[in-house]
DNA sequence: CCAAAAGTGTTGATCTTACACCCATGG
DNA sequence: CCATGGGTGTAAGATCAACACTTTTGG
């Protein structure tokens, strides 16, 4: 065996977290995906932004320590947790080997209101990231991959969202992840067809037009639906 | 920071793999799933059988180490190498805090017959597992999940089979990993207008009835694009 | 010729998509 | 009443599933 059980020539093993929200809608401007990240104080990097995080210690739980971290930097309670890869490149981290277990969060623009927002943490959008430490920017590019992805097949929609919203709000999650146009009539049957989605019976009142339904998403009738994962060596930009 | 920084309270890192591979075709029975698994010679878990693995060398990155992993402890070379998950229970091993990355990788069928096969390695059949070390059994099913899964809407079944193989082979793959019948006159026209695969011009000689035609994975026209992944759903009967 | 697998055609059902149109509310 | 977003209807086109049918080989 070649391998050293010296416990000295190990990796480090870290936590960190992708966490996306949207902006807050601000008039006729589509919203659009945000994160957070915070700002190294110490080298390797010092000075660069970097997703939240921290080293995993040796008692806590893979998404206990995620969960964790992320209300540490940043002060927020995440909706959604999902592992997303483990990063693990032998000098993605000059110095010193660090093995990075990347989970990626969703936060609903509430949140947002409440969460840190100093010199040394800040939040931008997606498309005005800054130059980020390590290999922050593959995964946040990865992250988003996933989220776009995973956002056709599966119901996660809603977790950027509060209790009830409507069906436009809904369809904006969709939009503004997707970047794209949704036709409301085809997007309404299509939710209503899925079965994820309760009518409170209330509506919205005060908008200047006619008062939309709120809606609740069915969390019993849940259909479990499988991972579409795509490796990370078929990334395009 | 209630982090402990003393390397000696870390976790240690393993890199584990699920290996798949269809059991040889012996006439009219339909293959099936099978993957090898090796007994665990020392404690904890010792005598029980478990994943093929090891530690992570400071120095390697995962994907080196899957593969070389897997290569040492049962002689394969995999055709498809795709990390799964990282498991990180804080108890998921008695003694001592084990964060193992897991991949899964898929052989084709003449590999198997290449590959090692004594006392302490041995294949077996999904649905005749036998009890398993730590956690191993979550995780295998987990990557049995997430194969059925990918094969749906991913070009991965050619990874099972030789450089060329015929229609009917690879319809096989589809009908041993889902168990289920697939028709042969729409598997033929889905797969044929993803456009991955090439007509060599050759056919296969030797049957009892009309030689099928011969066919190459097409590796230039890869249709997984993040934006639009081909629906190979639905095609059973 | 016969059996059986390879490969093609076809049809009704279902799903998708685009867009016309009515509904309800604030102003 | 008007403007506007909420919500429903509908028809053309694409896709799917089932199965009939033709082709090609070994024996």
């Amino acid at each position: 065996m070649s391998q050293q059980s010296s416990v000295s020539a190990q990796a480090r093993l870290a936590v960190s977290t992708v966490i996306f929200a949207l902006s807050p809608d601000t008039g006729a401007a589509a919203p659009s995906l945000r994160l957070p990240l915070v700002r190294r104080l110490r080298e390797p990097g010092a000075g660069r932004w970097a997703l939240p995080g921290g080293w995993l210690p040796v008692d806590e739980g893979l998404d206990e320590a995620a969960a964790r971290t992320l209300h540490e930097t940043t002060g927020l309670a995440p909706n959604y947790l999902e592992q997303l890869y483990t990063f693990g490149a032998p000098d993605r981290s000059p110095g010193e080997r660090v093995v990075s277990v990347v989970y990626f969060a969703l936060v609903h623009s509430d949140e947002v209101e409440r969460a840190v927002s100093d010199e040394n943490v800040c939040w931008f959008d997606e498309d005005h990231l800054p130059e980020l430490a390590f290999d922050h920017r593959d995964i946040i590019d990865y992250a988003l991959l996933r989220l776009r992805t995973k956002l056709e097949y599966s119901r996660i929609a809603h977790e950027f969202l509060g209790e009830t919203f409507t069906m436009a709000e809904l369809r904006g999650v969709h939009e503004a992840v997707l970047r794209k146009r949704v036709d409301p009539a085809n997007f309404r049957r299509t939710i209503e067809a899925s079965g994820t989605l309760v009518d409170t019976g209330e509506r919205l009142a005060g908008t200047p037009h006619r008062p939309p339904a709120l809606y609740r998403f069915d969390t019993s009738a849940d259909p479990v639906t499988p991972d579409r994962i795509l490796p990370l060596s078929r990334m395009s930009s």
